[in-house]
DNA sequence: GGCCAACCGGAGCGTGGCCTTCACCTTAAT
DNA sequence: ATTAAGGTGAAGGCCACGCTCCGGTTGGCC
């Protein structure tokens, strides 16, 4: 592959993630590409259509996700911290908008799983923070996966937004 | 006005309401129809066109808790507890929706400041309970809103969603 | 009951935006 | 210099949505 198609290929992953994580999952893929500097038919020299790249997209961020979660997750420290760095990492990525917007059924099966793997990693997480004692128990570990996913994965958020500091409070046990 | 006119009106209006609140500010014409039971053509003899629609019944829902608020405001309850009725009303109406998403330069005058005296109202009283010490203080009364807005006023949000009830919590005073 | 105007229905038209293609041009690599 | 891979963006085709319109229906009134 020439030097410039991969550099070209990696630019429209990046901007394509950049895109759908500020403006949300309608944007268009001349959208991406005059955000990337490139014409509309560089995008589908590298892509057959705007499904596998919304895929590609979705797949590589979540591999990074799991593979940086995992690596947290095997830490010493308490898993509140741990949650709270994950947390961190997740906010402002398009993941409810790849997993549930788009009718699930036509979703790809990696990233379907991937999905899978990143939620029943986090359920497991905030379980386990619960019998640690630093997460409120009055919620089942699904509902703090799922009240997360709409208040970190939003377009535009970002790690120190108030709404996601006020969220982490709330979900702290009360003394 | 013929009562099955009137009856039909009242029909589209709270049946538009129910669907921006539940499916988001895209809903189309013949979704409200086919949901009301209609057809399209009887939404354009009430309403000129599908914006007029949308501004009416945010024009409605807003002066019904624009009155709401206030009712709630001149009581003598703690400034927490007015706050909290306040929210629990909000929840799901699709305020951000009209007030935000379509450019700010198309809306309806009257929904406009509508949307200006909610806002302006919510802010009074958060900055009152941030007086009181019953709400954190280390955010503006515009963010506060501004998270509000976004938490509370999502499709398909309900009063006693886990999201609602965490960010409550985590908009309390710290001890 | 009978009349009429108001009302309703939903197939269909026009439009705009979006995805996708393709014939031609540019450029990296040898 | 050569050549094949890569890039371009205007044009095509498609689809969904807003909106219209006319034939059928219904409520109000004498």
């Amino acid at each position: 592959m020439r030097a410039d198609a991969q550099r070209n290929r990696e630019l429209i992953a990046t901007t394509a993630l950049d895109l759908l994580a500020r403006r949300g999952p309608a944007v268009s893929m001349e959208e991406i590409a005059r955000a990337a500097g490139l014409g509309v038919g560089t995008l589908y020299r590298h892509f057959p259509d705007r499904q596998s790249l919304l895929d590609s997209v979705a797949a590589t961020t979540l591999r990074t996700l799991l593979a940086a979660s995992r690596a947290e997750q095997s830490s010493s420290s308490p898993r509140w911290q741990v949650l709270v760095r994950i947390v961190a990492r997740c906010t402002g990525l398009p993941l409810a908008l790849i997993s549930s917007l788009p009718d699930a059924t036509r979703v790809d099966p990696t990233v379907a799983e991937l999905v899978e793997e990143v939620n029943a990693l986090l359920k497991g997480l905030v379980e386990d923070a619960q019998r640690e004692g630093s997460l409120r128990a009055d919620l089942t570990g699904a509902q703090v996966v799922g009240l997360l996913n709409v208040a970190v994965c939003r377009p535009g958020a970002r790690a120190d937004d108030p709404l996601t500091t006020v969220l982490l409070d709330g979900l702290r046990a009360r003394p």
